[in-house]
RNA sequence: GGUUCCGUGGCCGAGAGGCUAGGCAGAGCUCUGCAAAAGCUCCCACAGCAGUUCGAAUCUGCUCGGAACCUCCA
């Protein structure tokens, strides 16, 4: 089996994986900013570094993720300017900025868990990061990539490049072209060049989130705590750092400034960046005002959507789609993918219950075995190549009619070996459950249930009582249970 | 304007020089009291034009169409 390769930014190819300490492996991505409830969007990308997240773990790695919750610094506008947009969150609603972080916070964490996205390893806050941010602002200041001004610092982005760095490489971005892109930027005010960031800002009067610092009171800039954050716990440099496509510039091109400014050490070894989620062909996002909600899709709110969509239903679809692609959100789409979705749940409860005894007398069936073999690898392949779970997926739905024709009987199961058998059922199992973290979203365990009504429906069927067996039928229908009469006996499955 | 990227069957969406992706929808068959489910079969697509090649959806050039970043965004 080939190696795990990932697509790093920094380098624009696919690099086998390699991480700096095997076998652990340090991953930061950067999280929400809590002002105001997540999209569709945003679940995207933690989605996807979930995926990542489930399968190194998969492969063995003892992975720590961090990804961090922005609770002050991310300001309203351009050109370090504007607001901070918790803080005008909370003007306009009369609260505590804390107050807002915590909502939102909490609103986050809860739409995570329906998704089925692990918690990372550590969720940490920019605002129990203060000190830390202005000790590196510090040390930037010390190596001389940074000056104040007006009780502000800024990041001085040619005396970076004068020293030799490249400011602007993960992103493509010569600082030339970034200055004349921006001339028509207003409010540069008191920075030197357009170019130069804020590390920190100097509060005024009406500004309420405020610290104190040795350049009086003020608040962080919103990439110094990513650099601050990924560095004390995952040490000056780690393996993966990830984030939406969008923060590439200037986020991350400022982080690793950062970085390297405060400790002459090139911070991340792959960079992973996730597309976006269109709708109707454009990125979705907050200030386009296009964005869907997760409690609009599951609840079916939403003008764009005819009908309510689980979590599941979601992250099914999320799976179609490689990563790094666009990804557009439809009601076709949707519906495919709730579909696909409950085929695959009703799989997982068929393969569970599966058994297998050795039956020497049983010729195995080589082309079979051969050909589960081969399905299983191009999963594997799937995924280790830059984690497609498009591939992997398509793979498991060839794996699922391998299961379904052993189940009703079109494939014998003892035609396999044990090896095989086994193969078969823990690889569908882990796919489902572990790597893509795909769960049963019926909340009863009906199976013990379903057994006792079973048997009622299963008599009525033997005394040819058609009447009642419709009845029982209808039943289970409106309850969302279809009834499946076999050649051998009676299955049900959720209605898809 | 600069920098990237994309255009795949009715829809979604992988792939990236020769090999059936997959899902959904549609058609047929098997099974069945009738269904449903499941299985099997069919639907052989790669924006256009020119080129490279024994061979191109995949490489090159141009044309058309769309997107992202350059400003807050996952």
């Amino acid at each position: 089996m080939q190696a795990l390769k990932v697509y790093n930014t920094l380098t624009r190819q696919k690099e086998t994986f390699t991480p700096l300490n095997p076998p652990y492996v340090g991953m930061y991505v950067c999280g929400p900013t809590v002002y105001n409830y997540v999209h569709l969007g945003n679940c995207r990308t933690f989605t996807s570094f979930d995926l990542i997240y489930r399968y190194l773990q998969h492969l063995g790695y003892k992975v720590r993720y961090v990804r961090n919750i922005t609770d002050v610094g991310h300001l309203v506008g351009d050109a370090d300017e504007g607001e901070d947009k918790i803080a005008k969150k909370a003007k306009l609603e009369n609260l505590e900025p804390m107050e807002i972080v915590q909502r939102y916070t909490l609103d986050f964490r809860s739409i995570m868990q329906l998704i089925n996205n692990l918690p990372p390893s550590i969720e940490p806050t920019a605002t129990g990061h203060i000190v830390e941010q202005i000790e590196m602002t510090q040390k930037i200041m010390q190596n001389g990539f940074a000056y104040e001004a007006k009780g502000s610092i800024y990041f001085d982005v040619s005396k970076y490049n004068e020293a030799n760095h490249e400011y602007g490489k993960l992103s493509g971005r010569v600082v030339d072209e970034l200055i004349s892109g921006s001339r028509d930027l207003d409010g540069q005010g008191e920075k030197q060049a357009p170019e130069d960031f804020a590390l920190w800002k100097k509060a005024s009067k009406e500004h309420i989130m405020r610290w104190n610092s040795p350049w009086g009171e003020g608040f962080p800039g919103w990439h110094l705590e990513c650099s601050v954050m990924s560095s004390k716990y995952l040490g000056l440099q780690f393996d993966i750092h990830g984030g939406g496509m969008d923060l590439k510039f200037p986020h991350h091109e400022c982080e690793i400034a950062q970085c390297v400014g405060a400790n002459d050490t090139e911070p991340v070894k792959y960079w992973l960046h996730t597309n976006m989620l269109t709708v109707n062909g454009t990125k979705m996002s907050k200030s386009l005002g296009n964005s869907i909600l997760p409690h609009e899709l599951f609840t079916g709110t939403h003008t764009l959507l005819t009908q309510a969509y689980s979590a599941m239903t979601l992250r099914f679809m999320m799976l179609q789609t490689h990563y790094r692609s666009t990804m557009d959100m439809s009601n076709d789409a949707l519906k495919a993918a709730q579909k696909g979705y409950k085929r695959v749940m009703n799989g997982l409860r068929i393969v569970k219950k599966m058994q297998y005894q050795e039956n020497l007398e049983i010729p195995k069936d080589e082309k079979q075995i051969a050909e589960i073999e081969k399905i299983v690898s191009e999963m594997y392949e799937g995924m280790n190549d830059d984690f497609n779970t498009a591939v992997a997926l398509a793979g498991l739905l060839n794996l699922l009619k391998k299961i379904n024709s052993f189940h009703n009987g079109v494939l014998n199961i003892n035609s396999l070996d044990q090896k095989t058998f086994d193969l078969t059922k823990n690889t569908f199992i882990s796919f489902v459950e572990d790597i893509f973290g795909l769960r049963e979203e019926n909340q009863a365990d009906l199976g013990e249930v379903m057994h006792v009504f079973l048997e009622i429906y299963r008599e009525a069927k033997h005394n040819k009582n058609f009447e009642q067996v419709d009845k029982l039928r209808a039943h289970f229908k409106s309850l969302g249970v279809v009834v499946k009469d076999m050649k051998d006996k009676i299955d049900w499955a959720f209605e898809e």
